[in-house]
DNA sequence: GAATACATTTCGTTAATGTCGAATATGCGA
DNA sequence: TCGCATATTCGACATTAACGAAATGTATTC
């Protein structure tokens, strides 16, 4: 691990959860003089990896972060292969559809299709769902070892009443959903909202991600046609990227 | 300027350009030996700015930066108050709208409002643009000096048969776009792709980013209407943005 | 299925590189 | 306008990362 480049890793780690920060807010975080952050920090910028906020003197994420992840989606095989199967199983099923990956400890939105209304939202794509407190999660949690490792190195936070925190409790449920192929989540992430989640697998067996559909759970638990609607969907994704079986086979620790 | 840092940032700049890489093509290209850049690599891997690619031995850009880039997003002040007004400005012309702000000799697209009918169209936030051959960038270039010198450092590449490659006309055509608020193009870029775009102002009053409409060069012109429409939207985010005066005045290069 | 070629990783040494602390410049608040 | 708290610059030192060769691992070819 070169340390230059872990320091200026952190750096964007903690600009990323602050938004603004000073020099010395970053060496403070880091323990480091100032001076060397400022060096980081200057080798970042002139890359267009950290910018510096207009007229202030603090610092921000920067814009060739963006033209970096948009190559980065464009280079995702599933994300290409999905797309047309999300955008059908949200028509289906009216609801919003997530494409989500293991990253880390948490399930990374690579792809995200809004529900097929006209009202207001935002697209997630990027975001960093909780692995224990979705159904994303429990599913990639269920077919990937590496995954469970990661998640169950640190305690599981509470963000609702809901959330199981348990690890023990949610270990027990995974055998379950690796066998029926679906995880279910109701108010566990976010107050008033449910999803529903498959796995998606690629050639070699492995799950390489998970689709899922999220619904308001004031509109009562998912008719049996949208659990359909979703394997059929990940299934179909399933297929495309070449897999023989599914639902799959558990996946081992990948390093 | 931090020598691992930089070498960090051209790998994956690299990376950005080719999608997947070996270690070896990295060295060749970055003219160092094999086990400086494996070091490179896994050190960027570990923080998922780097992906080795499912199976294969060849290297990608990692899910961190799509984490990162959303957070850069949510982080822009010029977006958040853009997006109702290029939202109305879609649903007023029946056009796609981009927003666009200066990157390095290109412009980069930091929001994208599809089309308002139901054809299928790929979302272009992150997408960069050609300064030359874009209603966005010449706006940008004719407000900003800083931009001009980065964009005329290097030879105006031709993309289609429309394109303006030569510096010197292009620069004769950029006080007349400040003066007037507006740009167009037509096929410069992309062929049957025309676009016209206007500034963006903040409180300092300097260009921050740009807005533009694009439609397609068969349905001809476009209509006073829409460039009144375009000039309303660029006005009414530079005022929520705290500008005073629109069009905005030519701002010095910044560094 | 075996052997070859290639790509990747590991290791120890060297000197180049990045780190650090003091001094300067710049911006912010009073 | 002044004073303080930042950010920035600079040069000496010592840690650190670069390098080259050799070992391992992985695809590819016949």
């Amino acid at each position: 691990m070169i340390q230059a480049i872990d320091r200026a890793a952190k750096v964007l780690e903690l600009l990323q959860g602050s938004r603004h920060l000073g020099i010395t807010d970053l060496a403070a975080a880091l323990q480091l003089p100032p001076s060397t952050v400022h060096g980081i920090v200057s080798s970042l910028r002139e890359h267009g990896l950290v910018a510096k906020e207009r007229g202030g003197q603090r610092y921000m994420l920067g814009p060739t972060l963006l033209k970096l992840s948009s190559v980065y989606l464009d280079s995702l095989d599933v994300r290409a292969r999905s797309m047309r199967w999300t955008q059908e199983l949200a028509r289906r099923t009216g609801m919003a559809v997530r494409l989500g990956a293991p990253h880390f400890a948490e399930v990374l939105v690579i792809h995200h299709v809004l529900r097929p209304d006209d009202s207001p939202q935002m697209l997630e794509t990027g975001a960093a769902l909780p692995a224990h407190a979705s159904a994303l999660g429990k599913v990639l949690l269920a077919h990937d070892l590496g995954f469970q490792r990661a998640v169950f190195a640190e305690t599981l936070p509470s963000l609702t009443g809901e959330t199981v925190t348990d690890a023990a409790v949610l270990a027990g449920a995974l055998p379950a959903i690796a066998e029926h192929g679906f995880a279910t989540e109701v108010d566990e992430a976010v107050l008033g909202e449910s999803s529903l989640a498959s796995p998606v697998a690629d050639a070699r067996g492995d799950i390489v991600a998970a689709v899922a559909v999220v619904f308001p759970t004031a509109d009562g638990p998912a008719p049996d046609a949208v659990l359909h609607a979703l394997r059929d969907a990940a299934r179909n994704i399933s297929r495309e990227l070449g897999a023989s079986t599914w639902p799959p086979r558990i996946a081992p620790a990948d390093d």
